[in-house]
Order: C-alpha cells, then structure tokens, then sequence
DNA sequence: ATACTGTTGATAATCGTTATCATTTGCGTA
DNA sequence: TACGCAAATGATAACGATTATCAACAGTAT
C-alpha cells in the first residue's frame, strides 16, 4: 500500500531500495498510465517507446521488488501472464472482458465479510483472496 | 459438468471423440484418484507409475480436450501451472493452502448471489468467476 | 478386412519468467 | 569532490510449463 504523499523518490527508498534510474521511470511510468493493469512485456514496450534504455529482466526485477515492497500488487488472471497495479491500499476485485481485456475494479464489503466467515469455517489462516469475474463487458456484449 | 451414470466409455463418445486407449486411462486415473485436483505433470506421472506408455503431449491434449467439453474444470491457481478436477455440475470455490498445497473446496450461495448483483451493477455477462483463499490450514497454521 | 481420418508419441519450439555474470552505478565516507 | 564497494543493471543463457510438428499408428464406418 503507498503512500500518495511521498514522491516516487521516497516509495523507492522507504522499501529498501536504491533509487536507480530504470526503478524511477518504472514506477513513473506506472503512476503516469492510463492502464491500471500492466504485464512485465507491456512495461518493458512502453519504456523502449520512451527510448528507454532499460532491459526486460530489470523489469522483471524492479516488478517483483515493487510487489515485495507493497508497492505494486501482482495480479494472475487466468492469462498465462501476471500483470501489475499500484497497490493504493484498498482491497478490491475485478471483472475482466474476455473479449477486449478490459479490467473494471470493484469493492463489496459483504462479499468480504462472507469470505472471512467461510474461512474461519474451514479453520483457515487467510493470507489472501481473489476474486476475478470472467465475461463480456457493457461495449462486447453488444455489437462490439 | 459430468452425468455419473454415463461410463467413460460413453462420456468420451458424448464429447465427440474416439475412445482411445490413452483418454480411458486418464479419465480413470481422474475418477479413481484420491486427489481431487491433478495438475498434467502429476497425471503424467501417476500413468508413468503404472506402467503405462502414453506421451506427456497427450496428457496435455486430452486434458484440454477433456476441459473443452466440459468433462474437466481446469483451474489457474497462483501455483505457475493449471490443474484439472472433473466438472461435477455444481459450482464451488476454492481454500487453497499455500503452504502444503492442500486444495479444500466450498459453496456459499450467498457469495454467489452477491456476485451476480455485482455484474449486473457493472452491466457485464458473467461467463465464469472463480474464487480461491489463499492461506494456511489447520495444520500447517499450528505445528506443521 | 479396408480405408480413411483422428490420434499418438517423440521432440522441437514457444512463451513468460528467472538465473548468471561481467560491467556499471548509487551513495556513504574520507 | 573523489573513493570504494555493495547493490543494480543488461545481455543472454537457462528454465518450467505448455503447444506445435509430423511420421507412424489405431478407431471406426463401410
């Protein structure tokens, strides 16, 4: 969970970490995009689009670090690919269109409370929980 | 989803293949194990175990086949690989423990409820959910 | 039994990701 | 400000899971 007062400078230190240039302009990039949701490939595309010169396995890295870090949250759909939001604190779930890959985020707090009393049911620790609805969206189910 | 009265034989037919050596195997294999979830590795292997010859490409095809006409369910836990349990019909979620791997499985109508008014809300055709706690089990929570 | 088409198994190829390692770079200290 | 060193980087090899390729083989309708 970040802090949105800190500037990117400080999120980097405050995890542990150098500031180096590759990690300023991943964490820029992800504060600055339009998409919430962003694969490793599609990281390391954007940054070569900005004449980046920063290498796909210090994305790798610098992604898995953020994650560590409680920097970034690591999502894996059931895309064969993980992909990568800022964690602003607030747990929620998605809805994702099978059709166009659009990821709509969503928060409901009954079906929170439901998941802990299942779990406690179960005798479970729970460390964490997803919930992904799979479907067409309002555009796909249409016409497209 | 699976009619039990149907033999394997005839669930085979039904989904529009031949009955071959290797898809009778590997649907026993999933009927007979103890293990509810089985990932295409671990098939593999149990056939191997059992003097069988068939190729690791043909669990893999077969799965799918399997998965495609709905004899299987396959699942993308957070685990890197897809692991397959026979399509009972009834919908239910998933307690995974992360630490021994235990897979338990739940059914709450409420949170299926829940979820189909949070599609509605977001004017989104639910195709599939899924739903996985990750966390420790009883066991693994105390000792180990 | 025959023929035709789907299926199989060995293996190469692919994809996303991680490991390796020589080179470079933050950054605390002198 | 320059120094030194551990941490970080980038190119690329390696990896694990899965899919594609293709010649040999096996169900099944006739």
């Amino acid at each position: 969970m970040i802090d949105e007062t800190l500037s990117e400078k400080e999120q980097i230190r405050s995890a542990g970490l150098k500031v180096t240039h590759p990690r300023m302009r991943i964490l820029e990039l992800l504060e600055n995009s339009s998409k919430a949701h962003l694969s490793a490939e599609e990281v390391y595309r954007m940054l070569i689009e900005s004449d980046e010169e920063i290498g796909l396995a210090t994305v790798y890295r610098v992604l898995t670090q953020f994650e560590q870090s409680g920097i970034l949250q690591r999502h894996n759909f059931e895309t064969g690919h993980s992909v990568f939001e800022l964690d602003r604190g607030e747990h929620h779930d998605h809805l994702l269109c099978v059709s166009c890959g659009m990821v709509e985020e969503f928060h409901d707090e009954q079906i929170e409370k439901l998941q802990h009393e299942v779990a406690e049911r179960y005798d479970f620790k729970t460390i964490d929980h997803s919930l992904t609805i799979y479907g067409n969206c309002k555009e796909c189910k249409n016409g497209r």
